[in-house]
DNA sequence: AAGACGGGGTC
DNA sequence: GACCCAGTCTT
């Protein structure tokens, strides 16, 4: 452990400091809000760039800080118009954890907002990074930082040969953070660190040649940069149909508020499941028996110019009808493939299909009532097609209502 | 179309 | 320590 602090001794950490600095005055980038001081800022740009790139938040993150500027103005919003402001960045257990963090620092913190790491840690959705940059960035106190950029650059210029990601991995990346930090301007330093990260130390090609420390670095000095760090496994994809269905009585849809503990919860959405998991085995066996109604289906799709998706047979169609009248107590007829949608995230490579149905006639009489009736009396509700705006969807569910706002 | 990439929470 | 989170950007 103690190594560490003997391979990179004082004088190496003075010489690195020095190298650092005078490479960040002619690569500084803008940041603004890391330099405002200002904790609630960092804290929601932090939070929203674990998930994408600078370019992408700037626009969410001034959307958000325009409506709520401060943690009193995001304590007191409804959940629901905090994930407003967050659709289309996804992973929204981040815009719930922001919002139960601001409702615990204006409540119980009485509005202080934390200004140590291990008080700031103990609110939900932030770990010792968010932790760190926060203190670093906004009240420029002397906290450490480890992320995707710093990891890699810390990595190198130790020669950890091991998983940056296991214990005792951590356990050094953390010490060289705390070690390479100087007493001023830790935040400023902090920056400098992942700009180095992120322009020079990249992951593929790095741009040792040109690097400012590259005299001091570990991996160059062996040529093991491109075997450091090593890169994290990736869990196996799996590929999975997921069906959404757009329920029409008259020009009202039906939607539902996901439920706390489902994905995506809190946001609103259509009527969906899985249905199949593929699992690299075949599709179920195509049963094309054609009669009636299911026939007049069949050339519905045809005539829109959708491909009849594999072992989507009348026996499918039967099953979301009755998927729709055991989960939502409804009588609809499916009424054509609207789209496919394929996307991919986390370990599932997704192919969508968004159909519409459509009430059955009778059923609307009786369900006519319940039209006008309160939020939060049924789990289900009927909106029109516009109304879809003021609801937070999942990209999906919007690429969906998109269209159905596009056909109306 | 495939591959790369994130930080934190949970069990 | 393993697994999950339900997205976007680059190649």
């Amino acid at each position: 452990m103690s190594e560490l602090s003997e391979i990179f001794d004082a004088g190496r950490r003075q010489k690195f400091r020095r190298q650092l600095q005078s490479w960040y005055v002619s690569h500084q980038r803008d940041l603004p809000w890391r330099r405002q001081h200002d904790p609630h800022a960092v804290w929601i740009s932090e939070i929203m760039l674990q998930q994408t790139v600078v370019a992408a938040v700037i626009p969410y993150f001034k959307r958000f800080m325009s409506r709520f500027p401060d943690v009193e103005t995001l304590a007191a919003a409804d959940e629901s118009e905090v994930l407003q402001h967050w659709e289309g960045l996804g992973y929204y257990s981040r815009a719930r954890n922001i919002h139960k963090a601001a409702k615990r620092i204006a409540g119980e913190l009485e509005g202080r907002f934390p200004r140590d790491v291990e008080s700031l840690q103990k609110l939900p959705g932030i770990g010792r990074y968010t932790a760190g940059a926060i203190c670093s960035f906004a009240y420029d106190t002397r906290a450490p930082i480890v992320e995707a950029n710093t990891l890699r650059l810390y990595s190198r210029l130790i020669g950890l040969e091991e998983d940056p990601r296991s214990k005792s991995g951590q356990n050094q990346l953390w010490e060289f953070a705390e070690l390479i930090l100087p007493r001023k301007s830790p935040g400023e330093f902090n920056q400098a660190l992942m700009d180095l990260g992120s322009l020079v130390c990249t992951p593929q090609n790095p741009g040792c040649e040109d690097c400012p420390v590259n005299a001091g670095c570990e991996a160059f000095l062996r040529q093991r940069q491109h075997l450091i760090p090593v890169p994290k496994v990736r869990p196996e994809i799996t590929p999975l149909t997921d069906v959404s269905i757009a329920v029409f009585s008259g020009s009202h849809v039906m939607i539902r508020q996901r439920t706390a503990g489902e994905r995506w919860a809190g946001l609103w959405d259509f009527p969906r499941l899985t249905l199949e998991e593929m699992n690299g085995s075949p599709h179920p066996t195509i049963v094309r028996k054609k009669t009636g109604r299911q026939k007049e289906l069949f050339s519905a799709q045809q005539s829109a110019g959708v491909e009849i998706p594999e072992g989507l047979s009348p026996a499918v169609i039967s099953r979301l009808e009755n998927y729709l009248k055991e989960e939502a107590g409804i009588e609809a007829s499916m009424q054509q493939l609207m789209t496919e949608i394929r996307h991919s995230v986390t370990r599932y490579k997704i192919r969508l299909l968004c159909f519409v149905a459509q009430l059955d006639p009778r059923a609307a009489k009786k369900k006519t009532t319940q039209l006008n009736s309160p939020p939060g009396n049924s789990e289900y509700q009927w909106v029109s097609v516009n109304e879809l705006d003021s609801y937070p969807l999942s990209v999906t569910g919007r690429k969906f209502a998109k269209l159905l706002a596009e056909r109306m």
